[in-house]
DNA sequence: ACTATATTTGAACAATGATTCAAGTATTCA
DNA sequence: TGAATACTTGAATCATTGTTCAAATATAGT
């Protein structure tokens, strides 16, 4: 079997620069790492979710509140902070029948605003 | 009309805490600014992209050997390279029939690093 | 117990988005 | 000019996901 057809046996994938790739590799986080990165910046990528985020920045708030705030139902801000919640970004104390959530550390400000930065850049 | 029909005219949401809610809408950024950070993170919420982010902080590479480093088709690679070309992540240089992608700023690395921090915490 | 309120939940729906496939450029080399 | 290589592009496809809707919990007040 000559170098070609074991190239075409391999998505037809080509590489030019073999020690580049090579050392590119070894630097590389792993696969999983890189998976738990892109969904935690996922968690972020909705306007939904971070408009909650930074309403609970200023304060603690119910459920109704927030959706009177942003203008959306009950249950569609619900259902985010399902999410936030399950992914440990905003906590919860409940008040009765009321519900009210906070941010669950101060990771998700520092995030937030390294994002700011990039957005608020004139270029 | 009652106010309380004119509370079913906004879609049943009911405010518990009006300065509360008053307050945190003074301190929110605009929408569009939020849409824009949304915008921001959701480039860095697929793993695919943020490979190709992590090899070019190693180094300039071509479409070629980032396919090949993935285990992708170029084409696939190619498709986000332009969604981060657009939004001026990474720019290219052309040398012959070879296109050399790399970091557009610094700015990549440290948003990256920021929701690192936070995906390797141990809690 | 009954009603009202605050919130959650699951299924359905629509929109978004990543990958594939099959062309199409562009550049080099012979 | 013609073939090979590096890459791009657009349409099709499939999975993911945010919102809505209707119903279900849960708690408080009467």
């Amino acid at each position: 079997m000559d170098p070609h057809e074991l190239a075409l046996e391999r998505c037809e994938v080509t590489v030019i620069h073999e020690e580049i790739v090579g050392a590119v590799r070894r630097a590389m986080p792993d696969d999983d790492v890189l998976l738990d990165l892109a969904d935690t910046f996922k968690l972020f990528s909705d306007s939904t979710r971070l408009k909650i985020l930074y309403a609970l920045m200023e304060a603690e708030m119910c459920v109704c509140d927030i959706s009177a705030l942003l203008g959306m139902s009950m249950s569609s801000v619900s259902h985010q902070l399902r999410v936030l919640k399950q992914s440990n970004l905003v906590k919860y104390r409940k008040a009765g029948r009321v519900i009210y959530y906070s941010l669950a550390d101060e990771h998700v400000k520092t995030i937030c605003r390294q994002g700011m930065d990039h957005v608020l850049e004139d270029d």
